[in-house]
Formats: structure tokens, C-alpha cells, sequence
DNA sequence: CCGAATCCTGTCCGATACTG
DNA sequence: CAGTATCGGACAGGATTCGG
């Protein structure tokens, strides 16, 4: 609240630390990436979170202008955090430093991540080069959530939301999603994980073609 | 060492969070950036660190395989960290977060900066769309460090070392040279300060106005 | 002098229990 | 559902001290 301990440092990006630095702001700030969702919401994305550390998260970036917090009309009277504009700036943060971190010589993959955190992968492991001429459509339904994934031109995007039309349709659980483009599994393996897809697949093997883990960095190089 | 406090989340970014995430980290790293420095360059350059804490980030950063620690030679004898190349990637997040916190609605100008916090800005703040036809290479000397800084083709480039060839060179503090670029300060205010400016002054005017403070992002827009 | 290790103090975090 | 209250423990901040 007060005493707010800071850096005091001149450079906007240590100011920046002052404002997501602090230990469970980026995870947070993850989880409104696509669209507001409750403090209880919140609390399941984040497993291992306390509910005062939240509480504390959300009234900071509130007031640092990250965050903002509406209420729902009457009949349901929910209180909803969302990012404000300047909050969902903050995206190319992800695809950077998760880029980075996917060179890690200590990158454990396979443990249970969100949803949010899936997609956002997307964005960071997509790579431009593998995915010429390929057009594709997904809508993906994961954990109560409706994403639409778009690759066109080079280029994919992910929105929140149930897409009209979509070449395959595909519900379940996000880790045994991830692994059909970061771990190479074959679609029939990940159906028998309990993945439905519908569809067309050839388009799904298509778009998981445009993924690519990087080799992990050397240990100590120079 | 031990017991390190870990989200254990499949997510690549959050495990980047595991390793560049806690207080001081990247601001240690931001120091490294151009070229290894020791421990005590280190934390002169950190205010207000504790010699514990870098010492304690300093370890961490070596375990994770982002800072290499080397000795010079015996004359010296003097103990050198330096990034990894990999560690050295973690550039564009200086660049992503800095720009984004330039638009911070509670940005404090002018507080006292080190140097590479000064040159890494440059990159942040650079407008390609505003350097059009610029051509200049700069000679930097900053509290005993030479930095060479370059623009060509619409893009910057900033190196340690001193340049060969300069079309200008400036000597004195960080804060006043950026005040030229991002505050608009007249090149004859800024000697007044005390910077040192030698060479065609108006290669500097024509290099700082490749620089511009975005609009401060507006609070509780949506 | 440099690079830490070792106090000690204060703040923050993590976990759980509890309340409007 | 959405937090507040509480408490132990971990971590950060600061000064001092010690080995090379």
C-alpha cells in the first residue's frame, strides 16, 4: 500500500520491475490476457497462489493503471478484474521472455499449465519461417474456456471466443494439446489421452508443422 | 542454493520467472549487458543493493547457466561476471519492458541512471519511422565506460568500446545526454550541465530527434 | 582493496482459518 | 464468492567482519 519498496532507478524499465516485478504480477497479469475473470478464477489458474498475495496483486496493479476492476450488473453481482489497454501491451513480454526461457538447459516440459498459458505459448514457439501457405482455423475449448487460433500469411493470432467456422474443433486437456506441436505426438495418440478433435486433421498436422522447440542453450559458452 | 522458491508451472515463461523473476535479477543482468564487470563495479552501479542479495542473484544466475564467472589473468587476479550468450538474448526484454513502462501514467523522469540503463533505453525509445535517412556514429564515454553507438538504415545499434571514427563525441552524465533526446533539451542547455560535446552538433540534433516519449498511456480506459 | 560470509532487522510471502 | 486475519518462515536490506 504505502511503503512500497522501489527500486529508484531513473530507467523505465527498472520502473516497470517496480510495477510487475514483484512476485506473482506477470502470472496474474497472464491469466487476464484473454478476457476478466474472477478472483476465485484467478485463484484456480494460479495454482499455489494465496488468496492475500492475489488480493494484494490486483489492488497494486489497480493502482499502478494495469488493472481494472468492474462489477457485473445486478443479477449476478461478480466482481471481475480485466487489464486495462496498456495492460494487454504488456503481450510481447510473453512471447519474449518465454522464447527465452524455452532455451533453458533446465526448461522442465510436461507440467500441468494453464490454458491462458497455453495459448500464449503459441504466440512465443510459433515460427513464421515453417508455416508458409498454411491457412487454419482452430477453435479450441479447454477448461471451460473457447479459444479461436488463426494462421494466415505467416503470421497466427489468438482470441478469445468460440470461432463461427473452423477447419477442427478440439477439447480437452491443453498439456496433451501442446503436445502434438511441441512434442511431435501423433494425433491418434493424443485422441487415445482423451483429446477430441474434430475435423480436419490434416490441416491440425499442417499447423502443428509450424512449431518447433529450439535447442536448449550450452551450458556455460562465454 | 537449496530450497528456491519455484512456481513448478509447465509454462516456459513462468519458469523464465524462476530465473530472471526474482528482485534484482534482471537489473544484474542489465548491468552485464555490455561486457563482464566485478562484483564491487557491480554494485556501485546497483544502488542499493545488498552485497548479500548479489552476491546470493550472482550464483543463482550461474546455476541457471546466464552468468559465467571468469578470472583474469594473475597480474589482476580480479573476478569477471559476464553473460552467457544466452544470457545476452535476454536483450529484447529490456527493450519490450522499457517501452512499455515509458508509457507508465506514474513514470519519473530524470531520477539518476547508470549507463547501460542509459544505452539499453536507446533502443527501447528508437523510432525507426523518425530516421529516415539519419546516418551517425556516436562516441559515448560515461563514468569511465565507452560505449559506440550507430543508426543506419532506419535502425540503432549500441556496442562497448570506443569508436575509431566518430561524427560526435560525448563525455559527461547519462541524465543530461538523455535529457537531449527524450526532453528535448537544447545541445547548448546540456553543455551548460557540463557534458562535453565534440564534433558536428548537428548530427547529434538530427540523431536525437529519432527519439520521441510516447503519449502516457490514459488510466482506467478499459 | 576486492569478494564475499555473517550477523541482525524488517518486510514480504505462503498456508490456512475465518468472515461479510 | 471474495476476500480479511493471522502466523511462521523465507527473503531482502544494511552494517560489520573476514579471507585473498
Amino acid at each position: 500500500m504505502a511503503g512500497k519498496r522501489r527500486y529508484e532507478d531513473g530507467c523505465a524499465f527498472a520502473q516497470s520491475l517496480d510495477i510487475v516485478g514483484e512476485r506473482w504480477a506477470l502470472l496474474v497479469i497472464r491469466e487476464l490476457m484473454f478476457g476478466p475473470k474472477r478472483f476465485t478464477d484467478l485463484k484456480a489458474d494460479l495454482p499455489g497462489i494465496a488468496t492475500n498475495v492475489l488480493t494484494q496483486r490486483l489492488a497494486d496493479l489497480e493502482d499502478a493503471g494495469v488493472v481494472v476492476r468492474r462489477e457485473t450488473p445486478p443479477p449476478q453481482k461478480a466482481r471481475l478484474y480485466a487489464l486495462s489497454d496498456w495492460g494487454r501491451d504488456l503481450e510481447p513480454v510473453f512471447e519474449v521472455l518465454g522464447r527465452w526461457a524455452a532455451r533453458s538447459p533446465l526448461l522442465t516440459m510436461g507440467w500441468p499449465l494453464s490454458p491462458n498459458a497455453a495459448m500464449l505459448s503459441l504466440g512465443s514457439m510459433f515460427r513464421p519461417d515453417l508455416a508458409g501457405g498454411v491457412e487454419a482455423v482452430l477453435g479450441l475449448h479447454m477448461n471451460w474456456t473457447d479459444y479461436t487460433v488463426r494462421v494466415a500469411d505467416g503470421r497466427i493470432t489468438v482470441d478469445p471466443g468460440r470461432p463461427a467456422a473452423a477447419d477442427v474443433r478440439i477439447a480437452g486437456d491443453q498439456n496433451v494439446f501442446l503436445g502434438i506441436l511441441y512434442g511431435k505426438m501423433p494425433v491418434a495418440a493424443a485422441r487415445l489421452q482423451g483429446l477430441q478433435i474434430d475435423g480436419d486433421v490434416s490441416v491440425l498436422e499442417r499447423f502443428a508443422a509450424c512449431f518447433e522447440m529450439p535447442e536448449p542453450a550450452p551450458r556455460t559458452p562465454a
